[in-house]
DNA sequence: CGGTATCCAATGCGATACTG
DNA sequence: CAGTATCGCATTGGATACCG
């Protein structure tokens, strides 16, 4: 899925941000880690509603896209942790603007649509 | 799918977005609307690779969600133009960025890695 | 604690054929 | 030209159980 990003055409780049962004967890995990490094247990309650299998198969995608960063502290309990590498920070500025383009179009969603035709956001 | 978009809790307004234009070319359409209004079938050809049932399918979710208005003309042979909603049109500066990260990226991508703090993708 | 393995459901997406 | 209908495969994602 992720290996022919060579073959993808200039005219699309977009798609090629969306084939590595697009899992269901990915930006809400990146958010997260903007912040500061989690660990994996950090991540599994703060997302609520992910299951071990999914947040793990997305970080491992995450990882093998090289936008985070897996540490492993082999101690009594295992200890995780993740955080962001340098590509995976140079995505801030986007993951900070959809999350308040989300939050944007969820409130005017919620609005009874009498002046949905006017945006009123900077 | 997006019906539910009143029950996404507020610490993760990114996945709202994802939601949104999670979807494969829904990117990559609203990008080409940023430039000006397209027919149904310049789209087509613009994207390359994506079938009249796609390109109609997301297409009306873009519609229903806002974000594309679509207009029928009346005539023979048929003609529809698809343009951006101010709702669209919000998302402009996040639709450049992903397509200059997703260019940055691809050419970062193909280098020798000698460089990079994540893995090499061959 | 931080995973894997296995099974299963939903749906995204493509190919093809047909239509006003 | 701009669709719709039908089919079917591949991927995504969830539930559960077990492991180092």
């Amino acid at each position: 899925m992720r290996s022919d990003l060579d073959e993808i055409p200039e005219h699309c780049t977009v798609e090629v941000a969306m084939e590595i962004l697009g899992g269901r967890w990915k930006l809400a995990i990146l958010r997260k880690l903007l912040d500061r490094t989690h660990r994996f247990g950090e991540l599994m309650r703060a997302m609520h509603g992910v299951t071990q299998r999914m947040l793990t198969r997305q970080l491992r995608e995450l990882e093998a896209d090289g936008l985070v960063t897996r540490t492993v502290y082999r101690e009594v309990p295992p200890k995780v942790e993740y955080s962001l590498t340098e590509a995976g920070r140079s995505l801030e500025k986007i993951v900070l603007l959809l999350d308040e383009w989300g939050e944007w179009y969820l409130d005017r969603a919620r609005r009874p649509a009498h002046d949905q035709t006017g945006k009123s956001r900077g």
